[in-house]
RNA sequence: GCCCUCUUAGCUCAGUCGGUAGAGCACAGCCAUGGUAAGGCUGGUGUCGUGAGUUCGAUUCUCACAGAGGGCUCCA
């Protein structure tokens, strides 16, 4: 007999012998089915491992994240098989878990390519082979041997061959790790380089499901060989595997594409070129609000507006060094009789000239220049997505000409300023990027790098707020911070960015003269809250699904008489809310009240209002609330509510959300 | 830019194995005058993304281009 410790710090007796699943059937026939894998004294393992006396195991459980993370890697393997049977002579290369599934990226002899079509038939393959109960059966092997093993696999060879000469990576890890070779096989004829662990058979797989085809560049390479790649989700339970598939339905409701189309806010109309948007009426009162409100907090925030054209003499942007280096991202050139312009793509050139306009004295730093300023880039065509990759855009930009003493103190108050700008929006989460230098490509000297950096990280470290370092992430001028949000359902999204900037200043030969009666180089800051208008918007309408709150819906209630003898009535009843601020309008008595309601809801109006024969005489409205307004135990619908009382908790409501904003 | 897919009425989509097309919603007219999520009847609606090729004939097949979707790569 031996004794392994399990991690609650209990032991179990168990005959010599004995594998990581015997462990878990002898502790419970339930455990030994949701079993996948095991930890043996802190490495993972196949539960077929035979236990040592002494050992502290854990069991691995399909409903962990490690313990998906396995079954998912383990089905990729399945997926990997069904390929091989359908599409002899496949070529497989990297087949990882990722977050809610796996993919595996192909090969196809003949150029052969696979179409959503062929999903279905390879999934099919997948059932049977899960079917079989196929066991998963580790093989240890040389280099030497494992060449030989995958000779007619050379994205393996490959990967075996970087090993070898000590070049593997991080793409590599999934596949092999240390100086041994390992393998799984499934057949005689199925067999994959893995690291493991996996499940003991494929009859521990069959929640699964393949999703699409995309294309993806080995090695993740962009000159790399274009393979297929086919991505898939597994769970551990069918109604896992349900619930997942029901949140992607649900989140594709949320699409900012699919609801700015339906709710009328903007479109792409394809005359106009890729990339490029219309804001319609509605749509544009939403961006209306948030651009008043961003003016309004930089007004009071210590900021000076300016406006800059949107086009300037290439000749500014050779000064700041976009075209060196982004010539491609930009529009082409316009030729004229004075020189060639380009549309900008940022910007802070132009922001630079202003200070540079006249001499500057450090008593005017901080000099925070804001401008919602329109700005050009010519994205690559397939990397375009809705509003939040546009090819014209609106920068909430500001360049903060500064000196070095004063980095820190104007970052801190940067940071408040962020947070309660995201707030007044919706947003309660927030996650911190810092990005620290690339040695590989940077500019400015290593002193003022690392006091910028150490002024970024004391700024977030001062407000308590969590952070990642992202190291070598950094644009080449300077370190930045970056803040994602996370959404109404859980999704993050990279929105505001405090970027240090030790370049342009340089380029541009900014000055201010000091205290010291010296010229010095001021430090510039490069941040955007909303980061862009349009990006800002897409993910406002996906937060909210749509249904905006009532300060930043475009139609804020719709009046609706019962019978026609009612409407005279609802004309002063709009005429009385519109004195009053709100944003309404009403419909005829034309078609029947129930369909009336229902358009307004599905325009998803904050408020309806009913007006039939008690409420002309009483001068009341019937109050019908959107369904995310209407409170736990509320009724949705509140008859007899005194027209004044209506607007008096209108107003409550919006004056409420808009002056919290301004005081968050 | 690269791989796969797609583009038909205002919207969502069906369809034509090559003979110029349909549904639901929306819209218009008439009827119904109705207190909280689709009242009834009738009707109109299309350069079938653009251009070229093959063909007696192309919305359908081929190619190019544009736009979109899913990915890869990229994102100052």
């Amino acid at each position: 007999m031996i004794t392994v410790s399990l991690p609650d710090g209990s032991e179990r007796e168990l005959p010599a012998g004995s594998t990581a699943l015997d462990l878990a059937a002898s502790i419970g026939s339930g455990l030994k089915k949701a079993a996948v894998a095991a930890t043996v004294n802190g490495i993972d393992t196949d539960l077929t491992t035979e236990v040592a006396d002494g050992d502290v195991v854990a069991i691995i459980t399909n409903n962990t994240d490690e313990g998906r993370h396995v079954l998912r890697h383990s089905t990729a393997h399945v997926l990997a098989q069904a390929v091989t049977l359908l599409y002899p002579g496949a070529k497989f290369s990297i087949g990882p878990a990722i977050e809610n599934g796996f993919y595996y990226d192909f090969d196809l002899p003949d150029d052969q390519t696979f179409t959503e079509e062929d999903l279905g038939t390879i999934e099919k393959k997948m059932k049977e082979i899960v079917k079989a109960n196929q066991p998963f059966t580790r093989s240890e092997h040389s280099m030497a041997e494992a060449k030989e093993l995958f000779a007619d696999q050379p994205y393996k060879v490959e990967i075996i061959e970087r090993v070898e000469s000590a070049g593997a990576d991080d793409l590599d890890a999934g596949e092999v790790s240390g100086d041994v070779i390992s393998a799984y096989r499934n057949t005689d004829e199925f067999v994959d380089m893995c690291v493991g662990p996996h499940v003991p058979s494929t009859g521990k797989l069959p929640w699964f499901k393949l999703q699409k085809v995309a294309g993806a560049h080995w090695r993740g390479n962009e000159s790399g060989k274009m393979l297929q790649r086919l991505y898939g989700t597994a769970w551990e339970s069918k109604q896992a595997l349900a619930d997942h598939l029901h949140q992607l339905e649900e989140a594709a409701k949320r699409d900012h594409r699919k609801l700015a189309n339906e709710l009328d806010l903007l479109s792409f109309p394809q005359e106009l070129g890729g990339g490029l948007a219309v804001w319609h009426p509605k749509g544009a009162i939403i961006r209306k609000l948030m651009e008043d409100y961003s003016r309004l907090r930089h007004e009071t925030g210590g900021y000076e507006f300016v406006y800059t054209p949107h086009l300037a003499n290439g000749k500014l942007f050779e000064t700041s060094g976009h075209l060196q280096w982004y010539a491609d991202g930009m529009y082409p050139p316009m030729e004229m009789d004075n020189g060639t312009y380009y549309m900008k793509p940022m910007n802070c050139p132009m922001h630079c000239l202003i200070f540079k306009g006249r001499q500057r004295s450090y008593r005017e730093l901080p000099l925070r220049l804001f401008e919602l300023g329109n700005v050009y880039r010519y994205e690559r065509a397939g990397t375009l997505h809705g509003l939040l990759r546009i090819r014209g855009f609106t920068q909430d930009d500001s360049h903060i000409y500064c000196t070095k003493e004063q980095l820190a103190d104007e970052i801190a108050s940067l940071l408040d300023f962020v947070l309660s700008v995201l707030r007044a929006f919706g947003f309660e989460d927030f996650t911190f990027n810092l990005s620290t230098k690339d040695p590989e490509k940077y500019v400015g000297s290593d002193e003022i790098w690392e006091e910028a950096t150490a002024a970024l990280k004391s700024a977030i470290e001062s407000h308590g707020l969590e952070y990642q370092v992202k190291e070598g992430d950094a644009a080449f001028y300077g370190p930045k911070i970056d803040i994602d949000v996370r959404d109404a359902i859980g999704r993050s999204w990279q929105l505001s960015t405090i970027q240090a900037d030790f370049q342009l200043p340089e380029r541009f030969e900014l000055e201010y003269v000091g205290a010291d009666n010296e010229r010095h180089r001021p430090i510039m800051l490069h941040r955007a809250l909303f980061g862009s208008i349009e990006r800002f918007f897409g993910v406002l309408i996906e937060h909210y699904a749509g249904a905006f709150p009532t300060w930043l819906s475009p139609l804020q209630v719709r009046v609706l008489p019962v019978a026609e003898a009612h409407e005279e009535h609802v004309e002063k009843v709009v005429g009385e809310l519109q004195g009053a601020g709100v944003r309404v309008d009403w419909v005829k008595a034309d078609v029947g009240l129930g369909k009336r309601i229902r358009t307004a809801k599905m325009e998803k109006l904050p408020y309806v209002l009913v007006v039939g024969d008690d409420d002309v005489a009483a001068n009341t409205v019937g109050v019908n609330l959107r369904h995310d307004m209407v409170e736990e135990g509320q009724d949705d619908v509140e008859r007899d509510v005194p027209l004044a009382t209506f607007i008096e908790r209108f107003r409550a409501e919006v004056d409420n959300a808009a002056t919290a904003a301004l005081n968050a």
